[in-house]
DNA sequence: TTTTCAATGTTGCATATGCAACAAAGCTGT
DNA sequence: ACAGCTTTGTTGCATATGCAACATTGAAAA
């Protein structure tokens, strides 16, 4: 279902390539900060399996998760310090394994020819946009100027998500408010409301939309 | 100063490239739409010159900026519309140039062996990771809890941007209230507020920061 | 089972924000 | 100068939202 970086080549042909690509796995724990940010920075890194949150702390001591990266989602050259200094933290949410190598590898062809380059660059370049796509709608969801909104919006992409108007939601409700970077109660309170007003139904992660 | 797709590409050689590639150049009035957003997303498109605004209108006709692409951002192919099948519009804001090509030629290396491949394919890929920071900063500032922060977090990149603590905004008072995703009159409630609370000095679009 | 803790759900209150309506200032073309 | 338009700026009002405090439920651990 879910585009991979590994689309298209074979399997043998991935452990060739990786061992080409000087390619590092790591494994982390849930909860498990992953090295520097930095040092991230200067590679392709990609989650292998388990999900990582990309997360920053502004000065009033506010955590924005920046985003939500999930298993074949493809960072680090793509992930740029915001240039207010907060200190950002990359944290996997669950035992994960991250694969990393080096930008070059990517970009200049390996001198063995490899047939698998043009397929991973493409692959690459399909992922960052898959990327793009989420924070786009993410944008989309913030930028809904009432909370109602912002929550009909989310629940409308869960809906194409997971092709059901019976949802279970893939995160915690606390954990919705701070994606939809809502009040807690206040979302609850939302949320009753539109029970009452017959948009919903809906009890703890399990909803019904009409 | 800013990224380019051609950056080490020499004059000379991204005519010889373009042509390689088959590559179109369009020219767009100011107002303009774009050739259909289905066509551009099948191809690799480049802001040769100008802006364009990448909007959405969704089912209660709210026009949502999703991004606003400047010189040499790229597009297209991380184009992915949403699902909730909004009507998207790509427009130039201001008379532009557009230069596309068929997404094949930047991954499938051409059989002259053009030795602008690599360089362009890394550009492309740094132009990305711009764009996806940009991203970023947008979810950081509309992820702020209230109109004040949305403001400040807004105008801290900003100063960053421009190196000063005068600015003056790259749009108008009524784009930025859009930008922000907040009511305008609000907006210019909350800006007197900071005037008055001695936060900031403003007039108009010129802005000091204190 | 009982205990403990996290997640869910509710409510009161102060205030922030959207919305509507209008005034003032600035800009453009005649 | 004048008219017409856009942009900037202000205000009243209803309501949405953040914040704090607490109640209830459910799941995991002892």
């Amino acid at each position: 279902m879910k585009p991979s970086v590994f689309d298209g080549i074979a399997p043998e042909a991935i452990e060739h390539m990786l061992n080409c690509f000087s390619a590092q796995r790591r494994k982390y724990a849930a909860g498990e900060r992953l090295a520097s940010f930095e040092e991230m920075a200067t590679q392709v890194c990609i989650v292998g399996r388990g999900r990582v949150q990309h997360s920053a702390v502004d000065a009033d001591g506010n955590v924005v998760i920046l985003e939500l990266l999930e298993t074949n989602d493809v960072f680090g050259k793509n992930l740029t310090p915001p240039p207010n200094a907060q200190e950002q933290v990359l944290m996997a949410l669950e035992p994960s394994e991250i694969i990393s190598f080096d930008y070059d590898h990517l970009i200049h062809r390996c001198l063995r020819g490899c047939s698998c380059h043009d397929r991973l660059i493409d692959n690459i370049f399909r992922l960052s946009a898959r990327r793009s796509e989420h924070m786009a709608r993410y944008i989309n969801i913030l930028s809904q100027r009432t909370l109602r909104r912002k929550l009909l919006t989310y629940l409308e992409y869960e809906r194409i998500e997971q092709g059901s108007a019976r949802l279970y939601l893939p995160m915690n409700l606390s954990a919705l408010a701070t994606y939809l970077a809502v009040d807690r109660s206040a979302m609850m309170r939302e949320i009753s409301k539109m029970r009452r007003d017959g948009l919903i139904e809906s009890s703890g992660r399990a909803f019904i939309l009409r």
